[in-house]
DNA sequence: AAGACGAAAGTGGTTGA
DNA sequence: TCAACAACTTTCGTCTT
């Protein structure tokens, strides 16, 4: 694996993200954070550091085990022996279908054997794994409480059978920001948790029709100011920004649009309207969607709102 | 040389029979 | 369980600046 070993080898001095220099190394959790972005640089390197190292002394044979190298992310440390959601082999091969339904019945009485002392252990767990996502995601403590809040009566009602309690912590903090409009996408979310975006979705529909969370659907404008801080560009473009989104929900034309998407065509519109133009691939870059897209929405947008052309 | 544009095919997930 | 479907992506050729 010689791209992998290049990045251990890498001394990481700037934020890939924001440029900044303000990086943090944090020796518990083992990852270089950034102060100004809150981009957690090199979560990975953990993950195979302590174990490619073994396999050059005579201390293989103590160090080599089965199971994830050991990491303190998890607040079991991942020594505790555990069945994850990837129907994968040791070799990241798919295994069979019909073995995966043997693999899950394993899973389902793993958990229940250690169901013993469930509650307070699920609690523990899952509140230090809302700690570290609210912490890299820069959270306020108010979703924490509220995402504390919900997790708790998902445990109630024995939702989370079945399931990875990383997901739904990630499912429950997801829920939280559209809540309360914290412009979160769930892909920002997967990136700090172990959870794949599809895994964390699924919870997420799953809690929201079990405990009958009321979300917002949510509105393209929260992502502007997001944006436009990343882009450098200034209040006026975000306002006129945002009065283009609102003009569009007036009109109903974004039903089944994604708000990342709007956001992002909105913005791409906005700047270049008042000479601030930035390239369509600057802007799908940040928004997390391709310059197609952008072009799609901002065909629409155009048509329906009657925006002239736009003249640099 | 870089950006913008749009057609066409592909992807992963949802929905409804 | 399977096919239709919508939104989005990938890829590519062409036009514009």
């Amino acid at each position: 694996m010689p791209e992998k070993k290049k990045k251990v080898d890498e001394e990481i001095k700037v934020c890939p993200e924001c440029g900044s220099t303000n990086l943090v190394w944090d020796p518990e959790r083992g990852e270089i954070i950034c102060r100004d972005c809150g981009l957690v640089i090199n979560e990975n390197l953990i993950d195979y550091g302590p174990e490619w190292r073994a396999f050059d002394t005579e201390q293989r044979d103590k160090k080599a085990r089965g199971g994830s190298a050991s990491t303190l992310l998890k607040p079991n440390k991942g020594l505790v022996t555990e069945i994850d959601q990837y129907n994968k082999d040791i070799r990241g091969g798919k295994i069979a279908a019909k073995n995966q339904a043997q693999i899950q019945r394993m899973r389902k009485w793993h958990k229940r054997i250690s169901i013993a002392t469930s509650f307070e252990k699920n609690l523990a767990t899952a509140f230090s794994e809302l700690d570290r996502l609210v912490s890299s995601l820069k959270l306020p403590e108010s979703v924490q409480k509220e995402a504390a809040y919900i997790y708790r009566r998902a445990v109630k009602k024995e939702l989370i059978r079945g399931r990875l309690i990383e997901s739904v912590v990630a499912a429950v903090v997801y829920a939280v920001c559209r809540m309360k409009r914290i412009p979160k996408t769930l892909e920002d979310i997967a990136k700090v948790s172990g959870s794949e975006k599809k895994e964390i979705g699924r919870a997420y529909r799953f809690l929201k029709r079990e405990l009958g969370l009321e979300v917002p659907t949510s509105d393209p404008s929260i992502y502007i100011p997001k944006f436009a801080s990343e882009l450098g560009l200034d209040e006026e473009v975000q306002k006129e920004a945002i009065e283009i989104i609102q003009k569009a929900l007036q009109k109903g034309i974004l039903s089944g649009r994604g708000p990342t998407g709007v956001a992002a065509a909105a913005l791409y519109i906005a700047a270049a309207r008042q000479g601030k133009k930035k390239t369509q691939k600057e802007v799908a870059d940040v928004a997390g969607v391709t310059e197609v897209t952008i072009r799609n929405r901002y065909r629409e947008l155009k048509k329906e709102l009657g925006i002239e052309d736009v003249d640099i």
